[in-house]
DNA sequence: TTGTACGCGTTATCAG
DNA sequence: CTGATAACGCGTACAA
């Protein structure tokens, strides 16, 4: 591959002009000619790591979250990627973390400087997560709920505000015996939502029964299904708001299969708005959690931050929406 | 933060010592644990830049598709990002390219040196992406149809085959007006998938009638609603197959909201076999062409090449498979 | 086994 | 406006 040096020999010029209109500095309009004709007859690209080492930047932005499997982060990674791909930075994707440990390892790769930022959605909450972080010599931004004694860059959804969208609608629409199929209490959303179902439902002068959130294993399908499966009277229950979309679509799997009807016997909710909330049969009522614009607002802030460094760091919210499909019709 | 010349000065040692260390070298015992000492003490990590620049080797390997909205892609993915993420190297994305000249714009960026190698499945056939895919100085893997005069690492699956089990398992359940609803023919998968279908028809013995094949604007479910809404008669139909899992899904929501009863007016088969295929309801018949299967064959055939620069390309053939379910019981 | 010194390709400073 | 040259941080001959 040629370098700046030949590009220069062929263009009888020195490096350092070469180097001035690749970056866009002042140069005579024959010089800057010759060079940009030597650059196309060489097939010149400036190399991405001699620059990097140079400049100190890495034009380069790190997006990690724990799974890929999950729709709502691909949507996130959508939004990240749209709006970035209007620069000059580009997209490393850090993902399929099966532990604390591989998150750590990775946090503490950050400072190879191979990223000039990070945005991350840690789904797991642990100290050592966040004394990483607050340590990192780069701009962080972080999607979802800001842990203690970290002070970053921030866009924030309230998903308890959407859950009690959605106790409130459920509740509107006859529905008063409203279970819960959570996530796994191992993550953040896991308990969070099981604090604001159990909040909402108070809030909403029904009472809170213990027996009425049901844990499944994973976000997934599957575990979806199989939380369905395990409830052994669905006449204790009229309503079921879920932790993610996949876990209503295996939940009204299972339901489909057994004769189970929905919204009849049973309403549901399912939490994200992903595509297939809408393709499923009845449609899913669920909340929107804008996982794409948060992304985006993500990405946003991170641009944001690197061409202005010193400013205190912005926490952004958005709201959530609840979508009315289907599957929470009036009895 | 610290460099290598700060820990060598920690540690009363040399840099050449330091990097012996941390590269595997050989050294002394005291040596060894002194530099690690020190490097625990600092905090060191090499810089990547530096080592990029020196080593020419970005430990990065970028994915480049079309449309991160499509789940087969966000499913080669995900087989992608788990090979490489038990080795050194970083997983780069670039995606979301609406024309051809993005992805031009693209692979010219690629000569920067930013990455090792280039996992790319482009969906547009266009003699400047060939062509410039054959001139870049680094290691390709395609996934999908190599075109003509592309001799790179490749792996392949038969999509034809697929929708020829697809056109036979209909026959066996008794159907023989069969649609195709097809993607944009400005795509390869587009023009692949008619000229599949028309010679799977052929093969099935039945007559090819031009007008059974339906072309939608996109892969999208939108797209696929929009299709089905468009047929004027659905009495010459008792069979579709969708050029993917999304088409079917938009396909099967219009066919639930105008009565028409699937498997029992109208059979429906899809391709990719995504997630959403078991989920839907019914459960949607489709073509598995094994995207993460793909997706880590792909990674591995990137690494294998990228530890043996010279030898022949290879191809790896991936086998589709009809995964049968309820959109295309028996009448 | 260890240390010195050079070069990787760029950008930026500074003198002309 | 242009050219020579010193870094950037690291790996590695080569010499000791």
């Amino acid at each position: 591959m040629a370098n700046i040096e030949a590009v220069a020999k062929q263009a009888g010029v020195s490096v350092a002009s070469v180097s001035r209109v690749i970056n866009g500095a002042a140069a005579r309009a024959d010089t800057e000619a010759r060079v940009r004709k030597a650059i196309a007859e060489l097939d010149y690209q400036p190399n991405s790591a001699a620059r990097a080492l140079k400049v100190r930047q890495s034009e380069q932005i790190c997006l990690s979250f724990d799974d890929l499997a999950n729709p709502a982060y691909i949507a996130m990674t959508r939004g990240v990627g749209r709006e970035l791909s209007a620069t000059k930075y580009r997209l490393i994707l850090s993902s399929a973390f099966s532990s604390v440990e591989e998150i750590v390892k990775h946090l503490q790769t950050m400072g190879r400087g191979f990223a000039d930022g990070l945005i991350i959605s840690p789904i797991y909450s642990d100290e050592r997560i966040t004394k990483l972080i607050s340590a990192l010599h780069m701009p962080v931004v972080l999607v979802g709920t800001q842990p203690e004694g970290l002070d970053v860059d921030n866009v924030y959804v309230d998903s308890s505000a959407g859950i009690a969208m959605a106790v409130e609608h459920l509740i509107q629409t006859g529905r008063t015996k409203i279970g819960l199929i959570n996530g796994p209490l191992s993550t953040k959303p896991g308990v969070r939502r099981k604090a604001a179902f159990e909040k909402a439902i108070k809030a909403a002068g029904l009472k809170f029964d213990k027996a009425s959130v049901i844990q499944a294993n994973t976000f997934s399908p599957e575990a979806g299904y199989f939380a369905f499966s395990e409830i052994a009277d669905f006449s204790k229950f009229d309503a079921f708001i879920c932790a993610n979309d996949q876990l209503a679509a295996g939940a009204m799997k299972f339901a489909s299969e057994n004769g189970i009807s929905i919204p009849g016997d049973i309403a549901i909710v399912g939490i994200d708005n992903t595509d297939m909330a809408s393709l499923l049969h009845p449609t899913l009522t669920s909340v929107d959690l804008k996982a794409e614009e948060r992304g985006e607002i993500a990405a946003q802030l991170m641009l944001d931050r690197l061409a202005n460094p010193d400013r205190a760091p912005k926490r952004i919210t958005v709201e959530p929406k609840l979508v009315i499909r289907e599957s929470t019709a009036k009895k």
